[in-house]
RNA sequence: GGACAGAUGGCCGAGUGGUCGAAGGCACCUGACUCGAAAUCAGGCAUACCGGUAACGGUAUCGUAGGUUCGAAUCCUACUCUGUCCGCCA
């Protein structure tokens, strides 16, 4: 959310920044809103202090009581609608900025879609195939440890069941992603699935984006976390951080997406599921280290592809493509040799203030200094699912094996490469 | 699922319907003492918004939402959360 005085005093270049992300945004009602709001505010103040003025009078002389009990009682009245009337006001406005995104980095390119996204830098190159590169789930399919259409029987579609040693590469490559960020400061994490509707709202998948969720039947409602950057986000909400900045944590989760909206995308394969599995990094740091932040942890993310020698690029998205709590993001793409194209597997963000004051997360600059919002960050480091994918894609062999990263061989007990099912 | 207890400032914790924005302690800040530190002593120290250059003044906030009352941290109702015990259970 963004901080309402802020949008006020800055209301046309806030307005301009944001148009430039596209979508409809109306903040028209805003100025009047706001405006009115601090009318009504001042009004019952005044109106307050009047009470509170007489309150003082038969505080102290009990005989005035019966005189201006009954004014008092109308003065209650008065303060009651006022209140009504304001608390009506600040709904609205409050819906108008739940529902408003985030304001978008200036270093973020201005563009309408991911056409305008800009290629940072490139890891490696190509590779090279003596035949035709099949796209991961022939490979898998062909190795017997894909099975699509039994997790339809069981589950519907976008489900899959991983058999063999492709379900232990899904755990080796967890296993490997922790070792390596914790490695590095990362904490790690092992968070709930299931959240409450307030953790939600305060990383910013709702109120939104509630179609995009699961949730559970019966009273009591959690939603299936899309990603664990909701709990471990959440993990400090309501809180001021005393200790030194950042605070890294990285955690693995499985993810749950309804995936609505997204019907006809990625129908085959692994690439889009309702259930992935993921390994997140989760920064909390001062507001004027952030952007520092964002490239250690987008880095950070990175380095797991590069020890994979999986070959990737590092895209800046333009502020068309950034997501709604986003100030600025970073996609990590890596090359799909099988569907000839690069696809994200990490998407490193910073999205300044705006889920810290959903959230109330603040920290302490210094020992005696009054508490402030701090900037919170997340990037995949990485989607396990995906970077399945990419090695099935990018090291299958023309007669269906497929060769294993070497760091990955001691996580997969000593196993070189994938050989089809006997 | 059943029974009971609780929710107060950064933390702990006291609190009688008006004298409570709230005792006391810890932490923190400033000063004194000290070569320096510790200890000790003195003072300060909640947040947000409004007005004011400022000093300061005003308003709200004691889990959340309502209610009673001229007046609520304090009484009533509902809800949420936490703890303890019992039951069930991987």
């Amino acid at each position: 959310m963004l901080d309402l005085s802020f949008v006020a005093k800055n209301f046309d270049t806030v307005v301009a920044r944001l148009e430039a992300r596209g979508g409809k945004l109306d903040l028209s009602r805003f100025k009047a809103l706001f405006a009115e709001r601090k009318r009504l505010h001042v009004e019952l103040e005044a109106t307050q202090a009047r009470k509170n003025k007489a309150q003082e009078v038969m505080k102290t002389d009990a005989s005035k009581r019966a005189e201006l009990g009954p004014e008092m009682k109308q003065l209650g009245q008065v303060i009651k609608d006022l209140e009504g009337q304001l608390k009506a006001l600040e709904d609205q406005l409050g819906g108008l900025m739940m529902n408003t995104p985030n304001v978008p980095h200036e270093s973020v390119p201005v563009g309408a879609s991911e056409a305008d996204n800009q290629v940072a830098r490139t890891f490696g190159q190509k590779p090279t195939f003596t035949f035709t590169p099949r796209q991961h789930f022939e490979v898998g399919e062909k190795l017997g440890m894909l099975d699509f259409e039994r997790a339809a029987k069981v589950s519907g579609s976008r489900f899959a069941f991983s058999l063999g040693a492709l379900a232990r590469l899904e755990r080796a490559l967890t296993a490997f992603m922790i070792d390596e960020h914790s490695k590095k400061g990362y904490l790690e994490v092992l968070p709930p699935y299931l959240v409450s509707r307030q953790s939600m709202t305060g990383t910013g998948q709702l109120p939104k984006f509630e179609d995009d969720a699961f949730k559970t039947a019966g009273d009591n409602e959690l939603f299936l976390i899309p990603t664990a950057e909701v709990p471990v986000t959440n993990f400090h909400a309501d809180e001021i951080l005393e200790g030194a900045l950042p605070k890294k944590y990285c955690a693995f989760s499985p993810c749950f997406r309804a995936e609505a909206g997204s019907a006809g995308k990625d129908t085959r394969g692994l690439i889009r599921m309702h259930q992935f599995h993921k390994v997140e990094l989760v920064m909390f740091a001062r507001p004027d280290q952030s952007m520092e932040a964002l490239e250690q942890l987008t880095a950070d993310a990175a380095s797991i592809l590069e020890k994979l020698g999986l070959h990737h690029r590092v895209v800046l998205l333009c502020t068309g493509d950034m997501g709604f709590a986003s100030t600025k993001t970073y996609d990590l793409e890596v090359w799909l040799p099988g569907q000839g194209a690069y696809r994200e597997i990490s998407s490193c963000s910073c999205f300044s203030d705006f889920q810290a004051r959903r959230a109330k997360i603040r920290f302490r600059p210094a020992p005696g200094e009054k508490p402030q919002l701090l900037h919170t960050l997340n990037g995949s480091g990485l989607a396990v699912g995906r970077t399945v994918v990419a090695i099935l894609e990018n090291f299958q062999r023309e007669d269906g094996t497929v060769k294993l990263p070497d760091v990955l061989v001691p996580y997969m007990g000593g196993l070189t490469e994938l050989k089809p099912l006997g």
